[in-house]
DNA sequence: CTGGTTTTTGAAAGCGCTTACAATTTGATG
DNA sequence: CATCAAATTGTAAGCGCTTTCAAAAACCAG
């Protein structure tokens, strides 16, 4: 039984041929087996099993994927990746998608900073069974497209407010509007506001949580303490130097729209000579890995962002199932985390919280 | 010339035979158009091209490398996310391969915990043409598989002493030996070191250039101020935090052996009540995003890390190209990025450097 | 045993593309 | 205009796998 007639230089890699002449089946029996089909003796099973284990077979994904098979491979379309943010959600994504046996093509969306339309319809003609996009800047030209073709996607933190897409994000507009009680409640009345990007739909939703909490707290909405960022470190620490520099008197908190906000907005405070939080509270959004690491650790409003990733794909999944479900939309809850930059307006010293 | 036979639901994708037909040609004839090859003659190209244009062609990369052609897809294997170093790889080996047209399949190595050897495995069989690992964590029989098979592949800031790999990383000696030296310059002589985990080539050497130097500064190297850390911020902070409270008297500078780990020594040395640098000087290895935005901004050896990334991506796509290519090793050099956190030990107080 | 089911398998037709190899055109030369 | 080489295009054989469809085996009641 000498099948052997490989090259000389390089082992040729086994094929489903293979396995199915050395067990003595047809490669149609050796696919069944290998895609668990229910109608396999159980004897037969066990012995393409045992072939498949002494020859090292492992299936070729193209074939596999251009017979009608499953590429199992979606793709994930990312923004950045320098920071903890998307990183964090990626863990989560990819948990769930290990468990399903699925693995990421990886899509920048930088790239193709020009012919955008064209990338994503590479994506969805690609091997991909679905889409996976994290704050997409993408214009919802894009998701028509992906509509049009009934391609299965779930936007992550989306950016617009498109409808007809899946999407998962979290209570942007609750966890703001608890996160400026909180500081209100600590006794504070001039709470600055850096916000993120405002092209983006979360950094509007927090916006708008920080001032239907200042209104029900009874605190006037100021403009002026009402500054716009980007959700980049630089810029909020841009932003809240000027406004350390520009208003008087002094807000006694900054809220930022998210963590890297927060940090550069400590930077500033630090660098004007003032105290956190005995001076001045900081709080962020978001819960980066790093915001407990920073000094002092910093309170801010958690969003999920494992879960959240989870929670895609496994809408994703069922999208790539049932191509007709509707899509969905879910929120996950925000949480307010208290760790040590915010202090009581009140008792001011040294008499902040610690946690 | 109605070949219109779609089904009602979903409009079929446009394939070669498609465009074949469109234009008048055959699909061996397209199928050059579109992979360059020269003697088509131009006009038929430009009518091919048309159609392609017109048909919104995109060609199915599963069957294109089932065929035997490329997949322009290179696997990537990193051990984490959550931080910015791995994103910072990340980006310049995206750039790099974005202008070869290639696309990254992305794998997490803690997936398979269990079984790794099948993990890559599949990575070596799957559509990828070559497999590009950051910062290891892989055994070596790992690698000998990958050559076993002549499987190109590139590691980046490697962590094995592996012979025979094409390897990308930075002079970590030279790096640690000249911040070693620096701090000594500034007049410290009691200068702690924070290792990294010590099962990473990386870690040793920044150790071995750290005690060089104390030697060649004449500074005796004293064991109970390493203390050996994992590259982790939090870890950084606990060891730092028990050395300051063991050690007397304090050390006057801590090198620790990457940024993350600075941080969490930086948050050690406050909790202790120590100014930075005023009382004590923090220098980092890698100089990551967040070195220029934590306070005070920190000082560190840059490892050009987005130049690892791109020059790792054309180490791979040479090999790819040429199989036969004969393993490399590149070094890229660091540099010294002096910032905030290092201040001289004779002209204590305030008079330490800015920049 | 026999006829009818139910299980289990194999044969063969693609999936969409690349790539020899062969056929056809075209062009230049004598 | 015939001839030969060069340029251009078409034909057809897979790449390795899934999946009908139908045949072969196995099983069961009568």
């Amino acid at each position: 039984m000498n099948n052997e007639r490989n090259s000389p230089k390089e082992k040729q890699r086994a094929t489903i041929d293979d396995v199915a002449r050395a067990s003595g089946v047809s490669n149609a029996t050796v696919s069944r087996v290998l895609s668990g089909y229910e109608f396999v003796k159980e004897t037969t099973r066990a012995r393409v099993l045992e072939t498949v284990e002494r020859l090292g077979y492992v299936a070729n994904l193209q074939a596999r994927s251009l017979a009608g098979g499953r590429s199992q491979i979606i793709g994930l379309l990312v923004p950045n990746l320098d920071n903890g943010y998307v990183g964090t959600i990626m863990q989560g994504i990819d948990r769930e998608l290990a468990r399903a046996n699925y693995d990421v093509l990886l899509y920048t969306s930088h790239r193709h900073p020009s012919k955008e339309s064209f990338y994503v319809d590479a994506i969805a003609n690609g091997l991909t069974e679905g889409l996976l996009l994290i704050a997409p800047l993408v214009p919802s030209t894009y998701l028509d497209a992906l509509r049009g073709q009934n391609f299965p996607y779930v936007l992550i933190d989306q950016t617009d407010a498109t409808e007809n897409s899946s999407v998962v994000d979290a209570t942007n507009y609750q966890g703001a509007y608890e996160a400026t009680r909180y500081l209100s409640q600590l006794g504070h009345a001039r709470i600055a506001f850096v916000t993120g990007s405002l092209a983006v739909r979360s950094a509007i939703d927090r916006l708008h949580g920080y001032k239907a909490a200042l209104v029900d707290c009874d605190i006037p909405v100021r403009e002026e303490l009402i500054v716009e960022g980007d959700y980049q470190q630089e810029t909020g620490y841009e932003v809240a130097k000027s406004l350390l520099q520009r208003v008087n008197p002094l807000p006694t908190a900054i809220f930022a729209s998210n963590d890297l906000s927060a940090f550069g907005a400590m930077d500033a405070a630090r660098e004007c000579g003032l105290r956190i939080p005995d001076d001045i509270s900081i709080i962020g959004f978001d819960d980066i890995p790093q915001a407990s690491f920073v000094y002092p650790k910093l309170t801010t409003v958690r969003q999920p962002l494992e879960q959240m990733g989870q929670v895609a794909v496994k809408m994703l999944l069922e999208q790539i199932e049932d191509q007709s479900r509707p899509p969905q939309r879910v929120a996950l809850a925000t949480q307010l985390v208290i760790r040590d930059s915010c202090g009581s307006h009140h008792l001011r010293g040294n008499e902040h919280e610690k946690n």
